[in-house]
DNA sequence: ATCGTACTTGTACATACGTACAAGATGATC
DNA sequence: GATCATCTTGTACGTATGTACAAGTACGAT
């Protein structure tokens, strides 16, 4: 073969997390299922062969890539412990939280895609765990873990159907709800 | 062309209906993005070129299977209203009705794939409007209509839990969740 | 009985896909 | 500077896909 371009510098690791970091994207737009090898490179801007280099086949980009969006979501709860943690009321500061989460829809999109993508393949089920008891833990410490998850499954749906009906957020109708949720 | 197999009985729309059907298993079993001509057609035991025939475009023949589905829940949700009629106390009932949904997992990851496809695609949103709003129509005259929501999206959420983790659900617990949000 | 429209079916075709792989380039090790 | 494992890239190949369409068939209208 004639490799006529000439080759970038090496950084597989730089390539290994860009093409995660693609794939993620990819997902956030199209869905796991339309998601493949061309779609990704072209979003990484390497070429096709790159992708089957790292990740032999499509379901390890494809968890490659869920598998980064877990990260990210994860750093983005971290820092709602922090802001919860700083804040002078839990259920108002929740409330804005998920107002201003709610900013970014393909982000929100690839949550319940995960989920989805989860619910039908169990090589996946753990991944998605590690979400949906993430923003347990964070609430855990507040409310108890019973509320916590009764608190981050309301969520779940407020933000699902906000995502699904692009109608703004009642939060004072939110406030209310997850003080409900958190009686003792 | 050569039609060798002898032509069965016409009945265009038992056709239509059979596809439309055929298509809601693909899509709960395969989801939206590995949803195919050749996949629905096989499932509805029909030649591929019924699929064209009856839907022009892939987008179409997925519209159909959306729009089935959500027929289908709109009838589930009507028996949901009655036993509500029926029971005591709806708290208790409820939960009972969400165990009982939980049964058939194919067509709980049909309510969420029917979601994320309609946050992806704007002319399936009426359409995943119509499901969401049903239960809140449901409880309404129970709880009030924000109550109603606050609870629909309590479920939703929980149901996704469920979906994922592959947990049995706290059943009291859910009980008493609702109780909470049903506060006048 | 015939005719014409609506339906049925098999097949064709261009395209996109997952994956394999050969040929070159790089850079650490000696 | 020679060696060699590792990385890079373009291209190839078999298969699946969406869609088009021609040939054939049923059936109501005439």
């Amino acid at each position: 073969m004639t490799a006529r371009r000439p080759q970038r510098a090496r950084d597989p690791e730089a390539r290994r997390a860009a093409l995660a970091a693609a794939t993620m994207e990819v997902i956030a737009e199209a869905g796991v299922g339309r998601t493949t090898h061309r779609a990704v490179a072209a979003r990484a801007g390497l070429p096709l062969g790159a992708t089957t280099y790292y990740y032999p086949t499509l379901d390890d980009l494809i968890a490659a890539g869920l598998r980064h969006a877990v990260n990210t979501l994860q750093a983005d709860l971290d820092q709602w412990a922090e802001r919860l943690r700083a804040a002078p009321d839990m259920p108002d500061e929740l409330t804005v939280l998920v107002q201003e989460y709610l900013t970014d829809r393909p982000q929100v999109r690839l949550e319940y895609e995960l989920c989805v993508a989860a619910a039908r393949d169990e090589a996946l089920r753990p991944l998605a765990e590690v979400w949906m008891n993430g923003l347990v833990d964070v609430l855990e410490p507040y409310v108890g873990a019973a509320a916590g998850r009764d608190i981050s499954a309301l969520l779940d749906g407020i933000i699902l159907l906000a995502l699904v009906t692009e109608t703004d957020l009642d939060a004072p109708g939110l406030t209310r709800a997850i003080r409900r949720l958190s009686a003792t």
